[in-house]
DNA sequence: CGCTATGTTGATCCATATCAATAAGTGTGG
DNA sequence: CCACACTTATTGATATGGATCAACATAGCG
């Protein structure tokens, strides 16, 4: 493996604090490869062989069930995914497939488990990153249950905007998986944007303008405790 | 506090594997309270002060936002909640009431962090806790994107008769908080238990008959990725 | 008991899904 | 570099799941 590709990895909290040792056992195993746009890497229910980690380009987790499916995030760089079958040694719950062309990090799931056991700096990083993924899904269940549509993606957008500060930007994905994301189908997100038009949205392709923060903001009431990604 | 609650909790897989020392050292700080009935723990947003420990009795995980409300989760004896929250320092997610007469744990959350800090298995113990409870999120979101509230319902009923195995029991909570935690209203509640009968389910007050399993299985078609409530 | 909260049922409304048609991109190979 | 094919996005028409509102029944509980 590359000196560079391990640099990546090594600065991630989650490697960050480990004794030297034991980052290099769980390098030795590793490997990386490059995969082109819309290829499977996991299906649900498949064992969890590896750990994985994207050091470039994004990977969709989605979820099927009786012929439905629904994209549940988007893992961009550099992080993590799969962690907790990893260290469970469950099934997936998830399926996961390139959006682009992306880099891969595989670190075989039995030696992340092996080192977790011998490693308490190694654990208690995986507490943290986990106990951030949970409060993710759940911040995530809140916006469903609790959110139309419409304000679920007026929150979409003040995040996305927020983030940057700019009254203007750039949807990162596909509007299609944009719907499946925000739980409602692809003719329901088109007039979405419609319906936000009043209160200062404008949509042109995939590039957004908020003219009237306020307003936006006013409609949609984003919340400390559904919005906010860090903690 | 009293030796029989010591040995409680004790038993709980969180703790078990600790050394005696911080397993003494947690209990230190630690206190049990008595609730009676509809009594809020905790608010959302408030800071974590404290790790909880359910003993006897049930607590309802809900969450709020502009004036909705929706339920969580049940917490039963023994298992904690608000784990996440304690060991990152962040704001809780949810809020807590009990449901009916209930005794609780109450621990320090810096004295877990703290302890975390330096116990290695305890922090081991704390990652299994952690990816179980997000596994169960991730489960939980896909039973409410994927299917619809008669799928959700059939489902349920199938994972409550399955636990016990017979073909008649009785619902563990109110139909106002299951309609709830389905993501439904009551009414909606009502009226699909009507629209299950198709299939072989008797309601009678709160006791559901199942006469048909296998037809209702048919269409509820319960999924190992979604409806396990272990791994 | 009688009060109050829960559950049921019916009527209606609304949000969202579905179906269908068209337009606009996007990528590929000639 | 363009033409074609294919996917994505939009728009309209319609259907439907689920919410809301209202009335009533029922069941706990003081």
């Amino acid at each position: 493996m590359p000196e560079s590709y391990r640099q990546e990895l090594q600065s991630l909290k989650l490697f960050s604090g480990m004794e030297k040792d034991n980052f290099d056992a769980l390098m030795r195993g590793a490997y990386v490869q490059n995969f082109p746009p819309r290829i499977d890497l996991i299906s649900e229910g498949d064992a969890p062989d590896f750990l994985h980690v994207v050091l470039a380009g994004s990977v969709d987790l989605y979820c099927s069930w009786n012929g439905r499916e629904t994209s549940m995030a988007t893992v961009r760089p550099v992080s993590t995914f799969i962690l907790a079958a990893s260290v469970q040694n469950a099934p997936y719950l998830m399926s996961a497939r390139t959006l682009e062309k992306s880099r891969i990090v595989l670190l075989p799931s039995e030696d992340v488990r092996t080192i977790f056991d011998r490693d308490g700096a190694f654990a208690r990083a995986i507490v943290g990153e986990l106990a951030q993924c949970y409060r993710s899904v759940v911040k995530n269940t809140k916006d469903l249950k609790l959110r139309t549509s419409l304000e679920r993606l007026a929150n979409y957008l003040l995040r996305q905007s927020g983030s940057t500060g700019a009254p203007s930007f750039e949807l990162k994905m596909e509007k299609r998986r944009l719907a499946s994301f925000l739980g409602m189908t692809p003719e329901n997100l088109s007039r979405a944007f419609r319906g936000l038009e009043p209160y200062g949205v404008t949509v042109t392709g995939s590039r957004i303008e908020i003219t009237d923060a306020n307003d936006l903001t006013d409609f949609a009431k984003p919340s400390r405790l559904i919005d906010d990604y860090a903690s």
